[in-house]
DNA sequence: ATAAACCCTACCACGATGGAAAGGTCAAGC
DNA sequence: GCTTGACCTTTCCATCGTGGTAGGGTTTAT
């Protein structure tokens, strides 16, 4: 299987699979003699679990302590738990702050009655210091 | 007041202050012979500004529209408002993403029992399809 | 006079991904 | 057998906002 049958069949596209194999995430491939790299259906195992996993937010690092625990058959499941929840937090942390963010202008933006006029209370907001909350 | 000042002042750090005078958000200042920067109370203001504006996640790129019609007298207050929904649609676009990855991944780690044992519906859970939504 | 604190420019780095350039390879159709 | 198109290869550059570092000049206070 050529990289971009297995890109194909993984979701994740060619240019990632060679960016994950340089920076460590995977192995390198076997390659043909003319130096196309080979792939097997357990790599696009492999591929796949990396592309859930960025689809839940995980970082490149991240996935790479997974990967070890996937690998690893004496793994502790206290160990994935721990990697998960603090990832949990994380999300936790970004959802607050857009959260914050969106209320904030949500609370500007109804204020402003959006028609020709030049006065704005978003504009305004933007230029005088925050309500200490 | 030199770059320093100006960064305490406002809450945006000189090396900031120099990158947006460069990318063209904010004006060349004045120098000194010495070739240092030379900051104004308006200034100030517009880099708090601009600090806010970050502060609600707006892009740089956005925070030049907006200082474009912070600068206009003749600003009709719909156009502020518009790209302030844009942004409040943006936010709870990534807001959705975010909730969604929190939602599987608590659902996984709930039923981790985490311990030393190795199995794990995390791993399970990011080696398998998602079942269909 | 010297030291500390400041300023300057010009780089490099992150994280994850896409794009483009410039070239080699393979399979199908003529 | 040759051409064409679809594939593969590597290398470099871009994004976005920010921080760091290196190597140098300036100002201010002791």
């Amino acid at each position: 299987m050529n990289i971009g049958d297995a890109a194909r069949a993984s979701g994740v596209s060619a240019k990632m699979i060679r960016h994950y194999e340089r920076i460590g995430l995977i192995r390198t491939s076997s390659r043909t003699q003319a130096g196309y790299r080979q792939y097997h259906e357990r790599d696009v195992h492999l591929l796949r679990f990396i592309r859930r996993a960025r689809d839940l937010g995980f970082s490149l690092d991240q996935i790479g302590q997974l990967l070890s625990l996937w690998d690893d058959p004496g793994r502790a499941s206290a160990d994935v738990k721990r990697l998960a929840e603090a990832h949990i937090a994380d999300l936790d942390a970004r959802i607050t702050a857009l959260t914050e963010m969106r209320t904030t202008l949500t609370t500007l933006a109804q204020a402003c009655h959006g028609d020709h006029r030049p006065d704005c209370p978003i504009l305004q907001g933007l230029a005088t210091p925050p309500p200490a909350s």
